[in-house]
DNA sequence: TTGTATGCGTTATCAG
DNA sequence: CTGATAACGCATACAA
């Protein structure tokens, strides 16, 4: 009986041949299976002297599950670099993953090329179901999810397109309204916004909450368009919002990140936080704490969302009918405002 | 014939029996190979009919090759959500893995359950080859991969052990001793470290560096050692160097967010910068331009790393030789000192 | 308890 | 050009 060849990895057949026992019993001392003291000590023997190590993707193949599920984020590449919130739900949901003994493969899509690949990979049975950051409704990963009927849970609002699948995620409006509200409470007359990723129902959310908040003295020339959540777009929002009002007392940021770009221009512009403006921000990232005074915003669950996005997954492999979940999001005051 | 039953899904089987074609010839209409237009135009109708998807996992079962690299960075996770310089790499990595048609799969491990959980996923054929960021010796899955001779890259320091496996990474020693003479040479007279990260090769070379630099003026009292490299870490360091030596001129920061947290003290503290003390960072990441004022830092070509790393695994995929690469980290001079 | 045979969904070989 | 048939590495129902 010839080794196995140089570069072939042992199989089960291997240690069948160096036990001298059926390649079956093998089978059923790797997993649980009614087998003889004796026949398991040769066989486990066998094991280590061939060097055996079982292939998971062919036991796969016949178990037709991987017991693995994908987690991808959709947004563009500065953010995902820039964001700790999408981390720290990354964390999350691999928590309750690895507990349920899953393996949570993290899929970056980061051009035209990387989609169509994904999305190859997505359906190819390499995962028994997927988690979704910041889906957008029209996007070809999302579609070919929902047409493969693959378990999935999107993170943020749920896309209209796809009722069935289910969705974790926060009331960007309410919170967005009520820490509005906070802010005006303190006094301010001339409140505007920093409205970033309007092209994103989080964006569109957080602003459609800003304006419920302030009623009737919503003004538009006060909110500032900026095209993302980060530092940078921050900068960019408080200069625009600076030149159209000087005297604006007053600004909702729609990130934390946003919040500290902008609170860089107003002390760059000699005005005091919070004495001459009053900020507040949202997600409460570790920004928050980071700003010079401590950043007013509103906490959100990211070690949550994750952890039920992962839930919701798991769920539905256990064919438990999925139920959408909002997690509360507390307001933290702190010294912005 | 009957239709695939109701939740399974269709297979080259199906569309064969649909088209009224062999299976052999459906697979030469997926992959490339000769067949009559108008059998393809058969199966082409099948394929949409049926609704077939391929299974890609089965086919590489039989191909022997997954078309995947696993990627994963061995830190704490606090670092893998703060730290953009692992974010880049990862972007870098992809970009050449894509082009290659391979797809990379990051895989977190968070906990000795996820570390088992990976090195058995590692090992099951799930991918062809891998990139481990921050790979200590002694780690289990540094272990494995070794064993298995999986194709793997290291970035970051070659764990000595595992002199098969090639790396990527950057001269940590001479980039350290270069910014610190470059700091020298600004006339300060008690320079200081914030070393962070000691017990990794990369913290360890970059005290060396420094020690290098200053020579014989090298005081040991003037060394705050911190466990990472965040800007916490940052803080805590400052403080410490500075009620040592109240009359400190110099730092340099073991990374570009432990200086912003540095600075930050300083500026409670009331001292200058670069007036009163000039400090210096490494990394050159978002944190840089961000500090007020912008900070002078070692470039370090992250994304860069990412493509070489990738270059790597698939050089050794086909066979090729691998060879180590070091890359260049120029000195970025902005005001901090 | 153990061995045998069959199937998982593909690709590949080799006659037709 | 096309159709059987044998792998790929593993699990499992069934017979022994």
């Amino acid at each position: 009986m010839a080794p196995p060849s140089k570069h072939r990895r042992a199989t089960v057949h291997d240690v069948a041949a160096a036990a001298g026992i059926s390649r079956g019993t093998v089978s059923r001392v790797l997993n649980g299976g009614y087998v003889s003291a004796e026949a398991r000590a040769a066989i486990e023997a066998a094991i280590a002297e061939v060097g055996y190590v079982p292939n998971t993707a062919a036991r796969n193949l016949v178990m037709r599950r991987s017991q693995a599920v994908g987690f991808l984020a959709l947004e563009p590449h500065s953010l995902l670099l820039e964001d700790p919130n999408i981390g720290a739900i990354m964390l999350g949901a691999n928590e309750v993953l690895s507990v349920a003994d899953h393996q949570m493969v993290n899929l970056v899509v980061d051009s035209a090329r990387d989609t169509e690949r994904v999305a190859r990979y997505l359906s190819g049975g390499f995962v028994d179901g997927a988690i979704i950051v910041s889906a957008r409704t029209h996007d070809p990963i999302t579609r070919v999810i929902a047409e493969l009927k693959l378990p999935a849970t999107f993170v943020g609002h749920p896309p209209d397109l796809h009722r069935s699948i289910p969705f974790v995620g926060i009331d960007n409006v309410g919170s967005a309204r009520a820490i509005t509200e906070r802010l005006a409470a303190t006094g301010r007359r001339h409140i505007g916004m920093i409205a970033a990723a309007l092209d994103r129902d989080s964006g569109a959310d957080r602003l459609t909450g800003f304006r419920a908040a302030l009623g009737a003295r919503f003004d538009p020339r006060l909110v500032a368009e900026v095209p993302l959540y980060d530092y940078a777009s921050g900068v960019k929002g408080m200069r625009e919002l600076l030149e159209r009002e000087p005297g604006i007392d007053g600004v909702f940021a729609a990130s934390d990140a946003v919040a500290a770009g902008a609170m860089e221009v107003l002390r760059d512009a000699g005005r005091g936080v919070p004495s001459d403006v009053g900020i507040v921000g949202f997600d409460d990232s570790s920004w928050a704490s980071r700003t010079q005074p401590a950043l007013s915003t509103v906490h959100q669950p990211a070690r949550e969302i994750g952890r039920n996005a992962a839930e919701l997954v798991l769920r539905q492999l256990r064919d438990e009918g999925p139920a959408n979940v909002l997690l509360p999001t507390p307001i933290v005051w702190r010294a912005s405002a």
